[in-house]
This record gives structure tokens, C-alpha cells and sequence, in this order.
DNA sequence: TAGCATGGAGAACAATTGGAAAACAGACGA
DNA sequence: TCGTCTGTTTTCCAATTGTTCTCCATGCTA
């Protein structure tokens, strides 16, 4: 969503002076700053830029005010490459690839590098990057990035068992799903999106 | 469609000097940067633009107007589906995806939503977003979108044989290659990269 | 010469934007 | 309990902006 010309100035405002502000800063504080003598004025631009997902209202309904910039801005990193059976090859530095919202949720994101044909099946090639969220829990049939036994890093499609144990499950008819007692097996986030260059 | 030489002046100050407006600029900036005096003639150049589809109004009707239509800033337009077989199935108007650099080319782009399963073994699936980047013509092995007869469109692998007919190739073992005589087949674009939502 | 396309001026118009002011409700400290 | 500080809501108003309209000048051409 565009903004117009005051809630840019208004929003490119806070964002410099984001350090400067101790505590996140009051409407009257900001009326100030700005040259603005109505609270009321700079509550509707606010009310834009809280509308247009730039801001945030604090928890606390009270006192004051935060601005949040998140990885809409910045974008998610990329931690590095995951090949089924050996740990998450971490690059050195994270690079920060600038993805659009709808290939992203709400929650933290991170991309990784696909390494090996495992996935095949589901359509997940050798070289993909794929999106993740960051989460410790999924729901049966998503496709996960799983820790097992804090050593090797895998992308398997999630099946919880009744029995408490976890399968999972290579989209690659060559290589059979393996089952795991839960506690061997550490869900590290759930895929959410991929992307592939030719 | 043609532009005459005042719209062509403007189209290409508005070109060059797009990192220079921080906003958008108003009709009236516009006017007083061309030395027009009036902002009903710079109108009618401009709805000019619009009609040629080079320039494009903002969404917020008012205040402040006026957007080059430059894939890094608006995105590349989701122009709709295509299926094999069939033309492609236009959207009424056109989305635009803001994608970063890295899924993109110089050169124009469009995205489509693929239908089927004519690709899978190369790992386009159904419902899957591929980035197109407009071109009339294509190199070997390079997987393209073809217009078939002027009727039918279709994404598939290109082959150029000896004899200067072409064959379209499905990455599907249930579908054969299909061979015709080169002035049936135009090149519409080819495949840069592929998004995918789970 | 008349006709037409291009380019521009200026006035009038409606919608949006940006702002002021007042009043209100909840939180908090004295 | 009372006053104060906060964000919120509402009403009103002025300026700005895109749009539309009419009128005019110029250059080209049939």
C-alpha cells in the first residue's frame, strides 16, 4: 500500500530517529518534533502506518508508542545449505535476500540452499532455496526442517505417529522413511515457500 | 503505439529523473520542471502515457500521482494462467509481484500461474508461479512459453532441429514431444525462475 | 485555403489530504 | 478521589491535487 506525502515524511522520521528515542516516543512528543499541534492530526497518520503494516501501538495500550520494522524491510537471511544427513552448512556471513510478503508469514523467516534430490518427488530440486519459518512444532504432513539427534539436518515431509514416534518421509522413492522416537527429533522450522533459477 | 514529441519529452524526464522524486511528483512540480504553465495541458500528455501504458497512476487517487512502471520498484505484472493447450487465461487486471533483483532479468517480465502437470519432471508443478522474461526467441534446451497455431500457448523445453523445425518438449513421461514447422510456433518468452506457496 | 493534429493557457470543479480543536476514556500517581 | 497524562474519536476547515472544460496558437497537409 502507498503512502501519501506526510505519512512518508512522518514514517521516514521515525525510522531515523529511531535510536534517539529512549523510550518509544508520545504523540505530544511527536506533534512537537514534527510541528504539529494536534495530537489528533498525527493519530490518523499513525493510524495509516499501523494500517499499512510499517508500525506497531506498544503492548502496553499506554503512555507510548513503538515503531517495529521487520523483515519486510530488510529481508529474511540466508542461513546457508541443508543436505539430508549432515548439519545445516551455515555461511559465514547471512545474506539478506529481500523476498515480497506473500512468499513470507508473520513469524520469522530464514532461507536455506536444498542440497541433494530427497524431495524430488514434491517438486524441490537440487539448488532450490526454500523459505522456512521458524518454528519447533508442525502439523502432520507439512515438510520440515528436522534436527536429528543434534547432528544431522534434514528437509522430510512431518508425520506424527500415535505411538509418539516420528516418520519422516523422503519425497524420493529411493529412500524410505525413517521413524524416530520423538525426543530424537527436533523440528527447526516448516517450509513455506521455494524459489529456483534457471 | 506512437508517442509525439512533447509526450516523449516527458516520458523520458520522468525516466530520468525517477530516483530524484522522493514521492512521486505532484502535476504542478511536474509543470514548473517543464516550464508548463498549466496543469490541464500536462493532463492530457500524461493520460497520453497512461493510454500507452508507460506511466501509471497511483493507487491513492490524489494527492500526489505518477509511477514509471520499472520492474525493480512496481514489480512484474501476474498477467494469469497458462495450461497446455489452451490460450493463455488472461486476468482481468493484471497484480503486480514486487520481486527482488536476483529472481529477475534487465530485461521486461512477466509472471503466470501453470496449470498441470505437463513439467513436473522438472519440477513445475501444478498452481506452481513462474517469472517469464519476455523475449521473441530462445536458445536450445531452454524451457519457453510458445504459442502454438496463434490458438494454444504452453510452457515447454525448446529444441531447434537441423531441417528448422521446432519440437516442444514435455518434461512429463505420459506426454510426448510434440514437432512443428517453425512459423507455427512463436516464442513468447522464456523461463527465468519459479515461485512456489505451500 | 480549410482542416486537422499537436501543444498550451486558464478557469471551474470535486475529491482527497493535512490539520486544528474539543471532548472522551483509561491508566496512574499523589 | 482527583487531577494529569495518555491515546482515541469526532467535527470542522483550508489547501492541494487531479480532472474536465473551453478557448487559442502553431505547423503541417490535402
Amino acid at each position: 500500500m502507498k503512502l501519501t506525502r506526510r505519512q512518508q515524511d512522518i514514517y521516514d522520521y521515525l525510522h531515523e530517529n529511531a535510536e534517539r528515542f529512549a523510550h518509544p516516543p508520545t504523540y505530544d512528543e511527536l506533534c512537537q518534533q514534527l510541528g504539529l499541534s494536534s495530537r489528533g492530526s498525527l493519530h490518523k497518520h499513525i493510524q495509516a502506518l499501523i494500517e499499512a503494516g510499517l508500525v506497531e501501538p506498544m503492548e502496553g495500550r499506554q503512555g507510548i508508542r513503538l515503531v517495529e520494522w521487520q523483515q519486510a524491510d530488510t529481508g529474511i537471511p540466508h542461513m546457508g545449505a541443508i543436505a539430508a544427513g549432515r548439519p545445516i552448512e551455515a555461511l559465514a556471513q547471512p545474506e539478506f535476500l529481500p523476498l515480497p510478503e506473500f512468499l513470507l508469514s508473520k513469524h520469522p523467516c530464514y532461507a536455506l540452499t536444498v542440497k541433494g534430490e530427497s524431495m524430488i518427488e514434491a517438486g524441490i530440486m537440487d539448488g532450490d532455496l526454500v523459505v522456512i519459518e521458524k518454528r519447533d512444532n508442525a502439523r502432520n504432513g507439512e515438510i520440515v526442517v528436522a534436527l536429528i539427534n543434534d547432528a544431522e539436518a534434514t528437509l522430510k515431509r512431518l508425520q506424527n505417529n500415535h505411538d509418539g514416534s516420528v516418520t519422516l518421509i523422503a519425497e524420493n522413492s529411493a529412500m524410505p522413511p525413517m521413524t524416530y522416537a520423538a525426543e530424537q527429533v527436533q523440528i527447526q522450522g516448516v517450509l513455506l515457500s521455494l524459489l529456483r533459477r534457471y
